[in-house]
DNA sequence: GAATAATGTAAAAACGTTTCTGCAATTATA
DNA sequence: TATAATTGCAGAAACGTTTTTACATTATTC
């Protein structure tokens, strides 16, 4: 097994409040002597003593860690989210654990209840479609708590989501400004609110240049599992026999394999085809033509979450319940 | 505070012992009655009852957790590594928990102590360069332990690799075989041993086909940290001055900057220079023209990680270090 | 009908920390 | 020189579980 405080006094030749004031910083305050707190630093080091987590933290009721549920790991959107909100929170000293529930309800549940159960102090998460009681109970439980990019009407809490409105509204727009008049639009199938938002962003401008919104150019993609071929086969017909002249792409799930449809399927981009995607990928660069996209403020949105997650677990109960939108810019490149 | 078992016994009417037992599965064992049962299960029900992991992994002395390092957790190879170990050792009742050392040794290991503190039950780690110590430390423990990707010679401990000298010969013969003879590679600067067999591969395919190996092509790129500069102006030079016709490209970090260079000088692939990757990419395919690779065979990679961990955390103690090699095929498409 | 076995549960120790209280020895104060 | 304050530490309780042991009560056996 490994060691303990307790190996650690009686090689010190003291008691294990001792070792445990002075691994703990608090040398000082428990007026333990300089020779004393060196021996057992000295004794620590050479040992190689690792404390035990699971007991300090138990003892101390936190444990100076942060949970964050992504829907999607490979997504890297919320990797690179990760990461900032990584490095934010380690700065106060803070650790972050990442779990993905790809998409699914019930696997969202199950890796909250799992962090729950580690007693992370506070929680970051991007939540599944049917996640609402779920985040309702984390609320009930006064689990400190942020909502990533999704968020449910009706159920209160800090959150930090785009415009996704506007970002969909100004991209439609975009297209239309240059002369696109048939848009598609994909998205995948799902009752929540950040995609409803974006569906009403792409029906609004359309609206406010007076073209007409035709449903059959915004078929339903099922969630996942292989509904590449269903994209595929949606592009084929939508150019075929309903002749739009470009995409817009709603979420880097239908994105990735739309873009790959269309190159199999052979269509010019930007000539035959124009594209926009909702979601900024560093491959949009590489890809011939280069991709257009809206680009997030990733650095502004990850601060931001960092920075409410915090304040909530050290109990700043005054801020009551914040919803900080960032806002999109549109990065031209060549496809529309 | 949060709920405790004493609160349920309390709420049933019984002892601290009897909610374990049921709560842990071991009513029958125990000789609950049916009765007993049933009421602590609807009460932790109602109560949405969430057992303290900190509490019981500290009595038990296991965690059922696995801890993962990875050297960078926005690279594809990494995450999809990490869903197929996360899921196979889901089936065994273990928990994955995934962290990016970003290559660099301090913060690898300040992870894995991170990872040892919270009394993980086993490591999962792709070192980083000057990691050796800490595997060494780790094996001294004799904490589960297996070594993904990178490893140390003359440090013996289970191993899940891929043949990085076959790999690279195979790919450099390849580029011979479609008449390719001035050819460049790209990796950056380490002393790793799995990187110094890639380029062993590379050098042996240029002398077993009689080709010189010319060091100016094979210039060294610094870790980290806006290469992409670096990455950009060698390969002008190479392919000005020393007239290379195609590049090798030994890892995803230098393959991506490079792929993007090539398209802002402009130069067409494959006609002016052939391309080839080490390791594969989904948007490989999307990329025009796509992008030949070596494919790893990653299912099978995650899957012995995951029985390897998984046998030492159960103290298979018969089984000695085993190194466990993945050879890849190669993928073919238009880039060379 | 007495001994034995089975049943259903409670009590207590333990896991490795942190933290509060206590206390002897030394030093400072009056 | 007696009292008070300070110094340097030890002891013990507590955190929320699991697990072993103990122990009444009831049922079974001879």
């Amino acid at each position: 097994m490994a060691l303990t405080i307790k190996d650690i006094a009686s090689k010190a030749g003291c008691s294990i409040s001792t070792v445990s004031a002075v691994l703990s910083g608090k040398a000082e305050s428990a007026r333990i002597s300089k020779e004393t707190a060196q021996k057992v630093e000295d004794i620590c080091l050479k040992l190689n003593y690792k404390p035990n987590m699971l007991a300090s933290s138990l003892r101390k009721g936190f444990t100076n860690t942060i949970g964050m549920v992504v829907s999607d790991i490979s997504n890297s959107f919320f990797i690179k989210l990760a990461n900032i909100i990584e490095h934010e929170v380690a700065k106060q000293g803070y650790q972050l654990f990442i779990a993905g529930s790809d998409e699914d309800d019930e696997k969202c549940s199950k890796v909250i209840d799992s962090f729950v159960n580690f007693r992370v102090d506070g929680l970051i998460l991007a939540a599944t479609e049917g996640s609402k009681n779920k985040v309702a109970f984390l609320n009930k439980q006064k689990i400190p708590l942020v909502l990533l990019d999704r968020y449910f009407p009706g159920i209160s809490a800090h959150e930090v989501v785009m415009d996704n409105y506007q970002s969909a509204y100004d991209a439609v727009s975009y297209l239309i400004k240059k002369g696109r008049k048939r848009i598609a639009t994909f998205t995948y199938t799902t009752s929540m609110q950040h995609m409803k938002d974006r569906f009403e962003g792409y029906k609004s401008a359309l609206a406010d240049h007076g073209i007409r919104y035709d449903k059959r150019l915004t078929p339903p993609i099922p969630l996942f599992r292989e509904s590449n071929d269903i994209i595929k086969s949606h592009i084929q017909t939508l150019v075929e026999k309903h002749n739009i002249d470009s995409i817009f792409f709603q979420t880097n799930m239908t994105a990735l394999p739309g873009l790959l449809a269309i190159s199999e399927l052979g269509y010019e981009i930007p000539s035959q085809l124009g594209v926009f995607c909702y979601h900024d990928h560093d491959f949009f660069n590489l890809i011939k033509p280069s991709i257009t996209s809206q680009h997030q403020p990733l650095e502004e949105m990850g601060k931001a979450c960092a920075e409410l997650i915090l304040n909530e677990i050290k109990g700043e109960v005054n801020t009551k319940e914040k919803r900080i939108f960032a806002s999109s810019y549109i990065h031209e490149r060549e496809s529309c």
